[in-house]
RNA sequence: GCGGUCAUAGCUCAGUUGGUUAGAGCACAAGAUUGUGGAUCUUGGGGUCGCGGGUUCGAGUCCCGUUGGCCGCCCCA
């Protein structure tokens, strides 16, 4: 048993577990290249303020944060954004717009871990900030869906659920809430989902009974599914704001389903999202069946390069964790399993053999072939299981007759039938051989 | 932070009302086997029974504590 143990939460890849992180890793950056995001990456550990700022004291319980040995208060970082925010807030007026970011970084909250979270995990950000319009959200849902089909998934698998926190805001407004009473709704409507009628209490303790007319009024918005439905409602109250609004609702299901997308997305009011800083729309993913947390969640944060020092800039965003979305694929049947094979095994007799071959050996590896051979002498029958077993398509055989002859065997693992060539052209056949399947 | 549950070999697990030196399968390694395939047979290495204390002539087994895993709640940037 060992003496030390891994951190509770904190997680080890061994290499069938990195294989498998590789594949998100490696899909999600191809993905996002495709649609035009230029990759960064950015410190692990962050001045605590940075957090702070954005979202108040309380949030300090679940950092992991510490004072370093120059008395600064550091946090390792919870969550992307903040930090992207920085860096774009930065150099703003500088860079390109549109400005549209990715990028695939661990993040560490101290908290209870549990299926499908932990205290480090993985996430792929993608942010697009300077756009105002919903043209950023139609590229950033457009990715995400991406994300998750470009490994098998479909929309019998995951669906996105979008809403909109300026929608409820203009709404609430359009009742005669103010904003603390606002705020408060949204933490009902937050939870309405799971606790029904009982969402509510929070808010009755602090601002006292809910009208019997604002509920109704707010519980049927809450139904709306579809854009008809929305366009219904809002026509009644009409409004500026409210209408420039549905616009851009307009505008986004109507790009997505041009896009061939619509399918992945429902209107779904009830998505709030807990986080004080979006301030648009607000979209999240989750698995169909509903087994498991949400594997992806974004929205609009136009306020917050601003708040964090820099100049006003639009921006809108969301991340994939690697977690939840590991355990979909394994579920959905679609983690492949990953084998190191080598291109080419080598089947040694004796020493003199081995002189010989690792002349071979080095030059096939330095163009480029995946080479492995037994670092001890072994029988000639354990060296072709072992040639088997590694998965190499090739054998290589440097017995005593071959090198007598000058030759070396080489034998089609598969088709099982072997040829013999002259030293000097190995290489040369082992491209044909590699080139030609 | 709260509740439930579990912890024996690298993995999956047996282990009798508390009783000799704690077992199996898989995996790993060696041999049978000095020139041809995922087989078979034989053998081997590997354990402070999570950790600490208590009860007892005697504890993997019972009791208390603790650490860690899993599940749920809270939270979820």
């Amino acid at each position: 048993m060992a003496t030390f143990q891994t951190l509770p939460g904190f997680r080890e890849f061994y290499p069938e577990d990195l294989a498998r992180r590789n594949h998100l890793f490696r899909l999600w950056r191809q993905t996002a290249n495709t649609f035009g995001f230029a990759e960064y990456d950015a410190p692990v550990l962050e001045p605590l303020d940075l957090y702070k700022a954005k979202s108040g004291d309380e949030i300090e319980n679940q950092l992991f944060s510490f004072t370093d040995k120059g008395g600064r208060e550091v946090a390792l970082r919870p969550e992307m954004t903040p930090t992207v925010c920085r860096l774009v807030g930065a150099k703003a007026n500088a860079l390109k717009r549109p400005i549209k970011w990715f990028s695939i970084a661990e993040f560490y909250r101290y908290e209870r871990m549990q299926k499908g979270r932990g205290r480090c995990f993985f996430q792929f950000n993608a942010d697009i900030f300077g756009e105002p319009g919903p043209e950023a959200e139609i590229e950033l849902i457009a990715l995400l869906v991406q994300c998750l089909c470009a490994f098998g998934l479909t929309d019998q698998d995951f669906y996105v659920r979008l809403s909109d926190r300026n929608l409820w805001f203009y709404y609430l407004e359009a009742l005669g809430l103010d904003e603390a009473r606002t705020r408060g709704v949204l933490g009902a409507i937050d939870r309405y989902e799971k606790y029904g009628d009982d969402a509510f209490k929070g808010y009755t303790e602090t601002f006292g009974p809910l009208a019997p007319e604002l509920k109704t009024a707010i519980l049927d918005f809450l139904q709306i599914k579809s854009l008809p439905a929305l366009e219904a409602k809002l026509q009644t109250l009409g409004g500026e704001k409210l209408a420039g609004r549905l616009a851009d609702w307009r505008k986004l299901l109507g790009a997505l389903d041009a896009m061939g997308l619509a399918r992945f997305v429902e209107v779904d009011l009830g998505v709030v999202r807990g986080l004080a800083y979006y301030t648009g729309f607000v979209f999240e993913a989750f698995d169909r069946k509903g087994e498991l947390r949400a594997l992806a969640g974004g929205g609009r944060y136009d306020d917050l390069v601003q708040k964090l020092g820099g100049p006003a800039l639009p921006a809108v965003g969301f991340a994939i964790g690697d977690m939840t979305f590991a355990l979909l694929l394994e579920q959905r049947g679609l983690m492949p399993t990953f084998v190191q094979a080598p291109d080419v095994y080598c089947v040694i007799g004796g020493e003199a053999e081995r002189q010989a071959a690792f002349g071979d050996i080095h030059a096939l590896r330095a163009a480029g072939y995946r080479v492995d051979y037994p670092m001890k002498e072994l029988a000639f029958g354990k060296q072709f299981k072992a040639a088997t077993e590694s998965g190499a398509k090739l054998a290589l055989i440097y017995g005593g007759d071959e090198l007598a002859k000058g030759v070396v065997k080489i034998r089609d693992l598969n088709q099982r039938n072997e040829v013999e060539v002259p030293r000097a052209q190995v290489a040369a056949h082992v491209r044909d051989f590699f080139s030609g399947s």
